[in-house]
DNA sequence: GAGGATTCAATTGCGAACAATTAAATGTGA
DNA sequence: TCACATTTAATTGTTCGCAATTGAATCCTC
């Protein structure tokens, strides 16, 4: 074995992982926009994008928290959730008020159309998963090792 | 079973459809920018952005091709791409021709500078592979899944 | 060849997403 | 108590992502 075989085979080996990494990451990447697009026409129903609709299921399950709470479960920080609130505060879908004990935090609470929306919104999954074309357990198995996935890089993150 | 119960049970069942597609829509989602977070500091030191980074990958594998194959392969359009192309070009990276065969066309070309970058980018997989804790045969086995999945969301969209 | 439809990129406007900074409130240690 | 650090949202500036529109070039049909 020769050094111009062996240079040949280095260079083959970094394309590969070049090209290994590129379609992991853009699988997940092109995957998230391609929800994005099916959920639209959806969504566009309740008034709502995707990252509001993102917010209203997290309140749908616990409001009256602070913003930094919401931002912790959607991973998400103040300079994205500030605006996206106004718009659903604007909307009147949700209420901002500054905690008393706390003048800091800002509380985020449903309003009786955000909670009313719950109700258009039990619409939604069904044609997702129709969309998807998968079963129930398919998209349970992968959603468990893409958040298993997720997590790990969340901890390298955390380091 | 009295009309209470069938009531509450298809209250649970719409709840558990809202979540479990919450879950793995959000999975995806959230994935996406965990691997956007992961990259960055990676990419910077090659001066790119992530979707910059995916129009070079793209670029290295085959250039001087047409704003729209860019697209079709990226999923994306040109009013993402045109604008991101630009800085691209500020960056001395491409080179952005209009085809002299069809003057709507616009070609996108690697400048030497736009080559060469491809030898630093090499540094890139192998640092999100370990990121990711996980073997290459898993996230080929992931991949190759979630890219099932886009395919038939994008179907549903086609059709 | 002329008229109309189609294709392609660019543009405009809006809504994320995030880094970096700011400002105010709270907590802590000497 | 007072100085200093920390916490929390908001703000600013840059970059995506896409819908809708525009304008130019090309294609197609008659």
């Amino acid at each position: 074995m020769d050094s111009m075989t062996v240079m040949v085979r280095k260079q083959t080996a970094a394309d590969q992982a070049l090209r290994l990494d590129n379609q992991i990451c853009f699988a997940v990447y092109s995957t998230a926009h391609a929800f994005n697009r099916v959920y639209k026409p959806l969504l566009d129903r309740l008034g709502l994008t995707y990252p509001q609709y993102l917010v209203m299921l997290a309140l749908w399950e616990r409001d009256d928290v602070p913003v930094k709470d919401l931002g912790e479960r959607l991973f998400l920080d103040s300079g994205t959730l500030t605006p996206l609130l106004k718009r659903l505060e604007a909307a009147e879908l949700v209420k901002r008020t500054r905690s008393t004990e706390d003048e800091r935090v800002v509380l985020i609470a449903l309003t009786p159309q955000g909670h009313a929306l719950r109700e258009k919104a039990k619409a939604v999954p069904q044609s997702i998963l129709a969309a998807s074309d998968c079963t129930v357990g398919e998209l349970l198995a992968m959603k468990d090792e893409i958040v298993a996935l997720r997590d790990r890089l969340n901890a390298v993150l955390g380091e």
